[in-house]
DNA sequence: GTTATTGGTCTCAAAAAGAGACCAGCACTA
DNA sequence: TAGTGCTGGTCTCTTTTTGAGACCAATAAC
């Protein structure tokens, strides 16, 4: 447990390096990258980018709470970061492919260790909602 | 690289597997944990508190261009989700200290793979950026 | 008595997100 | 030939979320 805090407290000097150094975070870079890829459907729409390159009809089914205009601008937000590609294909009617380019594809190691934390951790943020509901009530 | 998403699709049937038979994502237990944890302000939150225990005034000027609100509101979450715990000390005037639970810490380790890698590749988003709006104007 | 500090809450304005109607262009069908 | 459906959007309106900032009680220091 100490090596880990340990370890933990040498990782933290390498981020604040990374950091302006008035020390404090508002003018952090990071933050800029990490803002692109935090919304709401960002993270959602790489992993799944991530399987294979996906039409727009077809991401709306596979997302299906998703509204077609916040479709449209997250996938915008993503093109413009360059995470993803847009190719219009001339059929009748036109379809259009979404696909990662390299950058998105090298989001997909970390953003994976992400999901496999959440998918690890949520019983416990269950119970710990539900403990902190049940003091609330 | 060829091996390299061979690799990205194996890891892919694991999420896809975490996921309701149905295949879609919409009721994903892991979207829901995500979500606690991609607000704007929490995973700065996070990556502050795991240096080391903060004070409320003391995360306020740390991050200075949160507003007060939206200190306390994610800091409640964060609470209720079970990543952060909060101590009233009975000072005068009392202090309040936050500070990361086990939970909490867990988190610290894939969350700072995701910090590194937009550290790592922030100057090619501000390119892809630039680019992109280049061909809009 | 005045002023500052603590960690908040409350109100109001601004920004973002969601719901759903609408659209052009073509193919297929009746 | 008129109707219907599919494509990937945009536009408008409503609801939700966020931000800015005033306000608060209790106490200490001056």
């Amino acid at each position: 447990m100490d090596s880990k805090i340990l370890n933990l407290k040498s990782k933290l000097e390498i981020y604040k390096a990374a950091m302006a150094d008035g020390a404090n975070f508002s003018d952090c870079p990071v933050r800029d990258v990490i803002r692109g890829i935090n919304g709401k459907w960002s993270p959602l729409l790489v992993m799944a980018l991530a399987e294979k390159p996906y039409r727009f009809g077809e991401l709306r089914r596979l997302v299906p709470d998703i509204s077609q205009r916040m479709l449209t601008q997250t996938l915008l937000e993503l093109q413009r970061d360059g995470y993803v590609h847009r190719e219009v294909f001339p059929t009748k009617p036109p379809s259009v492919e979404y696909s990662l380019t390299d950058l998105g594809r090298s989001m997909f190691d970390p953003l994976y260790q992400l999901v496999q934390w959440a998918e690890l951790n949520h019983d416990a943020v269950s119970a710990a909602r539900a403990a902190f509901d049940a003091t609330q009530a």
